[in-house]
RNA sequence: GCGGAGAUCGCCUAGCAUGGUAGGGCGUGGGAUUGCUAAUCCCAUGUUCGCAAGGACUCGGGGGUUCAAAUCCCCCUCUCCGCGCCA
């Protein structure tokens, strides 16, 4: 949610960004509503104001003993039109939340404008691509050789898209998410294990209207819905509270499995657990002051990156253009690592900066003094790591000539062998 | 799942029987006063509308009764205690 502020001074700035980003969006609709509601509050404040004069007047004359018919008559006829304008509020209220919640996020300075093919920024590039003398592997191959996923009863108990993680790459997969917990608490991150079902109201807090269809998933008769990334939960978690500003920033680590439909992916990497319905990941979330949150942004992305360097895998930093990135965000870099099976560098990481906008939804504040006034607070998140995609790129970038997988230094001491 | 108790302003707490429009304490900020790192007193301290003056809303959430609801009635959520069940 924006600041409504900027919709009543600076309605252009929104226009531009919606233009930024690609995007249709009923702009004057909003603004319309949101006159006509500030109208209807006034009025109906006037008459209830009348009303709680009157009630007085009434406590007054019943102390007295005098008679109060009149103006329980004055009174009553008030209540009546009170009920319907107060309806009228609350109908142009439902509509102009319902839109307002739908509007994205404004757009940093710093971010290309444009298409994601041709706007999209590469930033830095790290690692050497690792270069094979025999016939490479793709992880899919990889996996059916050494026993390692088992795709088609997945496939046969739960659908496309899901997986039986087998043997050594347990393992692995738990080497990576207690390894990403030890060097994120080095850092002072607390860590956090957030529910993995959250109530509509949160999951609205944390994401955009559009992306339920998409990305989440429901269960059924009740109000509950599976996480799709500790982001939403955590961002969550201190809703509705004034938090001291002494306690800023605070830094959250977020491990849990994350739930996505990836509707509309039909076809999209279709085999593998590259593109799946479940993954663990552990998750960065900062709640940071306004004035600190670009630079806990920059942070967050030196942390990500350090965290690859340490397992030895290439990859380069990209910079979303406005109509690449998600609508709650300012600024996103993803980061892509090199899959030597695809050829390619592909999104593992996002990072973003969602300035005040899921604290406005959220209602999360601080304030440094009691008497002071509250200020909404910047959120930020980013994946550290997300183990099915970051799985395939160790088995193909460590993969050896006779079939095996090397394991990255940093993850031995975890695993306990150095190969699989 | 059953029975009992409870949820009040940032925190603690009064009010609820007998409906009259949230009082106190702590913390924090500001001010006053005072010869000492202290004490005392006053004011402020939720959301929202308004340029302002000034309003409206707010007692876990939602309905209802009433001129008027923290208070009465109904539904729901959560917490605590006991019982049951259970990885």
């Amino acid at each position: 949610m924006l600041d409504p502020k900027i919709l009543r001074e600076n309605p252009e700035k929104i226009r531009m960004m919606l233009k930024d980003r690609a995007v249709e969006f009923d702009l004057d609709k909003l603004i319309r509503l949101d006159k006509k509601r500030r109208e209807l509050i006034i009025e109906t404040d006037q008459l209830r104001k009348k009303r709680n004069d009157i009630s007085i007047e009434i406590s007054r004359r019943i102390k007295e003993k005098e008679n109060v018919e009149d103006l329980v008559a004055e009174i009553k006829s008030d209540g009546h039109k009170l009920i319907e304008l107060e309806a009228d509020r609350d109908e142009i209220e439902k509509d102009y939340v319902r839109l307002a919640y739908t509007i994205p996020n404004l757009i940093h300075k710093s971010v290309p404008i444009g298409d994601s093919k041709t706007e999209n920024k590469e930033i830095r590039r790290w690692g050497k691509i690792p270069q094979f003398d025999f016939k490479i592997q793709d992880h899919i191959d990889i996996v059916e050789n050494l026993d390692l996923v088992d795709l088609e009863r997945a496939a046969k108990v739960s659908g496309a898209r899901f997986y039986y993680l087998k043997n050594e790459l347990v393992r692995l997969n738990q080497a990576l998410i207690n390894f990403a917990l030890d060097f994120l608490a080095e850092k002072n991150y607390s860590l956090v294990q957030p529910p993995f079902l959250i109530k509509r109201k949160s999951m609205e807090g944390a994401i955009i209207a559009e992306d339920f269809e998409d990305m989440i998933y429901k269960i059924q008769d009740k109000d509950l819905y599976l996480i799709g990334t500790s982001e939403h939960a955590i961002a969550a978690m201190h809703t509705d509270e004034i938090i001291e500003g002494k306690h800023l920033p605070m830094k959250y680590a977020g491990v849990s499995p994350c739930f996505r439909k990836e509707a509309g992916a039909h076809g999209k990497d279709q085999k593998g657990i590259f593109r799946v319905h479940q993954f663990e990941k552990v998750e960065l979330f900062v709640f940071s002051r306004p004035e600190e949150s670009w630079n806990e942004h920059e942070k967050m992305i030196q942390i990500v990156e350090e965290f690859y360097q340490k397992l030895e895998i290439p990859y380069k930093v990209i910079l979303l253009s406005s109509e690449d990135m998600g609508k709650i965000s300012a600024k996103t870099y993803d980061v892509e690592a090199w899959m030597t099976g695809q050829n390619a560098y592909r999104e593992i990481v996002s990072c973003s900066n969602c300035l005040d906008y899921q604290a406005r939804r959220l209602k999360i504040r601080f304030r440094d003094k009691t008497n002071e006034e509250t200020q909404y607070l910047h959120t930020l998140n980013s994946t550290l790591v997300a183990t099915s995609r970051v799985l395939v790129s160790i088995m193909e970038n460590f993969q050896t000539k006779d079939g095996h997988i090397d394991i990255p230094k940093v993850l031995q001491s975890y695993t306990g062998k150095s190969i699989i």
